[in-house]
DNA sequence: GTGAAAGCGCTAACAG
DNA sequence: CTGTTAGCGCTTTCAC
């Protein structure tokens, strides 16, 4: 520490621009002079400082991944793709955990805003189409997860939420069931309203008219989804399926369902969304939406990374990836 | 974007230092100047660069998390503590998922080398005593989770693995057991050292011989403990219990378990390690050991964020926090 | 209370 | 192939 490049340099006797140059393989050296200034570097224990070098070249060679929940696996694992791919292509990644706050989010938004990272991953439900356009056209790098951006330099990848929810209510509807509750997540996140719009349009496909007592909102966490649904029995409504926005909130129908006496899936089938690494664990196993998301996050950096380096626009901006309805245990019952 | 102090400065009529200033509140201004700077930023939509703050500055204010795996719940709540705890210290936090490879975690502690943090706090059970020394030695500053260090630098903060091992096995040699299954994690690990040394020196106090043919490695993942599992069942080895040093082995025991049609508790007890959210849902419920994630994540920045503020090292480093056994359905069982 | 100037550690022209 | 020099954008003495 505290050893700075014109000390190797004086040790290995060069200047300092040599030491830059056998650090940074820019031009070439003899290699004399290489393993002269290797020596130096190993006796001295030097380690480049990356702010200077930052600053004067800059770039950071690093892109912050900010993500609602750390805790999830369904953020978890498109991390774990960005992280791979970043990796192979000589990126750092470091993840800002907003949990779930704006405050938070803007708060890590300036690693990207103050050039501490050369680019910047959302996965924002909570932030704005416009507030996303924005940053963008104030020439910072943004990529986005889990949406569609109408904004011809910002990468996106995301799923359909209406066809999948379209795709839960109709195999609840072929399973026998009419009278299908939607549990939604807050109402601020997009996912929300898409999945939302995806079931009244399923609804109305199938001539099922709309019941909006059957509408609550669990704001996607196990606790919202229990509360919820002890809403909905105190109500005496009936229903005999769930649809929830995501695993989480079926989770919380579960409890709700365990209190209660009720039996899954025989006098009421769960379906959740997210494939949350749970749902295959739990009794009965919960049908649910999975999504490829590893695939997510790899595909959205290779992307990025390409637009950055060769500083053009691909024709191929935005991806929609396909999902899958698991059927499990929560809803394998036919209703006669 | 590329508007700089200097630009600032021109706009409001002032000095760059006098910007510096009111960014910095470092020392009084007229309030009509800072006014005036105030909406020169405003109006030209001013990010101050990080990076060149932070090469003059020498401090980053950014705190760096090196994890080995991301996606388990294990580390996400520490993180959380962390990140909860730094953030109203006015430090960012970023995190760096090591996926379980050395290389990885090398990569990631540049970030400390090189200055783009002023700390690190390491969860790395793969590096030695000697290595994390070593790194503070040569100046930089780290605190550590889930070990003690003997280096009066380094804030650890720890629970006492021999001793709640020795919890699990008491627990289950009360039950009746005294053919009691270890599954350990990778070698290298201290963890997977120091929970089988409780495994040993509780099977001492009982005088219950040691067999060797009932250890077998797990490497940590449910995987792991599901082909370590199929390998003591096809060894024809009796035994009752299994101690499996993290619940991810302990899933894979499930797994093996429900294909060989073997009934927990009834005719085998598995006590795992980590309290992970699934083992709550998963039935039998899993008994397990419970850590103060949070609390271990939140007290330990506060040790760290203290050091360096006030440049001098407490008489209080290192915390042993209290862990305990939460028996569930998989040991609640009691053996005649 | 405010400005001028130096410099944090590095890289990238430009010479040689 | 290697050295000299300027400067990335900011903060911080030191004057005034």
């Amino acid at each position: 520490m505290d050893i700075k490049i014109v000390d190797v340099a004086a040790k290995a006797g060069v200047s300092p621009a040599t030491v830059s140059r056998v650090l940074n393989e820019s031009s070439s050296v003899t290699s004399k002079t290489k393993a002269k200034v290797m020596k130096a570097i190993e006796e001295l224990g030097y380690h480049p400082n990356a702010v200077a070098k930052n600053l004067r070249s800059q770039k950071s060679m690093t892109i912050g991944v900010i993500v609602p929940d750390i805790n999830a696996s369904y953020f978890a694992e498109i991390i774990k793709g960005i992280e791979n791919v970043a990796y192979a292509r000589k990126y750092k990644v470091i993840i800002c955990d907003a949990e779930n706050q704006k405050e938070k989010e803007a708060e890590y938004l300036t690693l990207l805003m103050n050039r501490t990272v050369d680019a910047a991953i959302l996965i924002a439900p909570l932030m704005s189409d416009e507030e996303i356009c924005q940053i963008s056209e104030k020439g910072y790098t943004l990529a986005v997860v889990g949406r569609y951006i109408e904004h011809d330099r910002i990468p996106c990848i995301y799923t359909d939420n209406v066809k999948f929810s379209k795709e839960v209510v109709q195999h609840l509807v072929e399973n026998g069931h009419r009278d299908i509750v939607f549990l939604s997540g807050y109402a601020e996140a997009i996912d929300s309203y898409e999945r939302l719009e995806g079931y009244l349009k399923a609804l109305r496909d199938y001539h099922i008219p709309f019941r909006p007592e059957l509408i609550e909102n669990g704001n996607f966490n196990e606790e919202g989804g229990y509360e919820a649904m002890k809403r909905l029995f105190d109500k005496n409504l009936h229903f005999t399926a769930v649809f929830a926005a995501n695993d989480e909130m079926a989770l919380g129908v579960y409890k709700a369902c365990a209190e209660r006496g009720i039996a899954i899936p025989a006098q009421l089938a769960v379906v959740g969304v997210d494939n949350n690494r749970i749902s295959k664990y739990i009794t009965p196993t919960l049908s649910t939406i999975n999504q490829p998301k590893y695939t997510m996050g790899a595909l959205l950096v290779e992307k990025l990374i390409d637009q950055m380096n060769e500083n053009q626009f691909h024709d191929k901006r935005t991806f929609k990836v396909d999902s899958e309805l698991i059927v499990r245990g929560s809803s394998n019952f036919r209703r006669e």
